[in-house]
DNA sequence: GAGAGATACTTTAGCATTAAACTATTTAAT
DNA sequence: ATTAAATAGTTTAATGCTAAAGTATCTCTC
């Protein structure tokens, strides 16, 4: 969201808080792909580490709507993951429409060099912020994240 | 308790954190571009609102810094805004390599259509958050935000 | 069982962003 | 004065994202 904008209390400071937020998006996406090995970027480290995290496989669209992007998003993602052969793309057999994405010994490799590289950064936050009031931060933003979820198909 | 678990659980709400934050920001630019004038972008707006609220007029690198972005996203922007007519640009008289950008009356018209068109959603959000709570949050954003930004140049 | 509608995924066009290479101008140092 | 380094801005190539159009498949209703 943007920076300043001029209006009437309450609506002002929804504001900023989005511009903030932004912000913060952005610089730490960049701080963290830092980290990454070799050509791996944020959202295809995010489908490796939800294969080690959440389910042995997924449909592209199960990983849409984890990751809350649009299934446009998501086919690009698993093409590029599937060029480098770090997840295995096939027909489902249940349907005809459906696809089953795993992730390949080489993904999990990549995922753990992913984890090792940044490990150091997350560390370094955790020295500096509180992971009390970190916690605290997290259940609010949830909220937020989850209402605008659920605001976005009005 | 095992020290080694508690620290590993550290820095994995930051890992949440700034996964949420990421979300979020895709979710509320996504909504706040919804409200916006044909064809105005979230970055687009943010430029014409710095006319307003901070100063008449600027060089590309004094905005690029303000919106954390690099120089060459700020060209990008600038183009945009300036085949519209919302800006203008023109050589600075004090140095040859700096440029003088000004919002137009078109721009300022702009402007003002963008803000109106996205008081509503700002307005909901405002019944729905209570402001206390936000401006809280904010506050501890800003810090996170501070560091991130004096961390990069490391 | 045929047609309508929903669902799953892909493709395309357009916007944003970064990093890195490149141009041009100014400043500093020798 | 020359030359080297810093600064301001642009360009290019790659990534991500959305929205909307397009394809194919399944499901449901009549």
């Amino acid at each position: 969201m943007n920076k300043t904008r001029e209006g009437a209390g309450d609506e002002f400071v929804m504001f900023q808080l989005f511009n903030e937020i932004g912000i913060i998006s952005q610089l730490s996406t960049s701080l963290f792909e830092q980290g990454l090995p070799d050509g791996l970027s944020n959202s295809q480290f995010g489908v490796l580490n939800w294969f080690i995290r959440v389910d042995a496989q997924a449909t592209p669209g199960r990983l849409a709507k984890a990751f809350q992007v649009t299934a446009g998003a998501m086919t690009n993602t698993l093409k590029k993951l599937e060029v480098k052969e770090l997840i295995k793309v096939e027909p489902d057999e249940s349907s005809g429409r459906k696809k089953k994405v795993t992730i390949t010994a080489k993904g999990r490799e990549m995922r753990n060099l992913a984890i090792a590289g940044t490990a150091p950064l997350f560390e370094e936050f955790a020295r500096v912020f509180p992971a009390a009031k970190i916690e605290k931060q997290l259940k609010e933003l949830e909220k937020i994240r989850q209402y605008l979820d659920q605001r976005r198909y009005l």
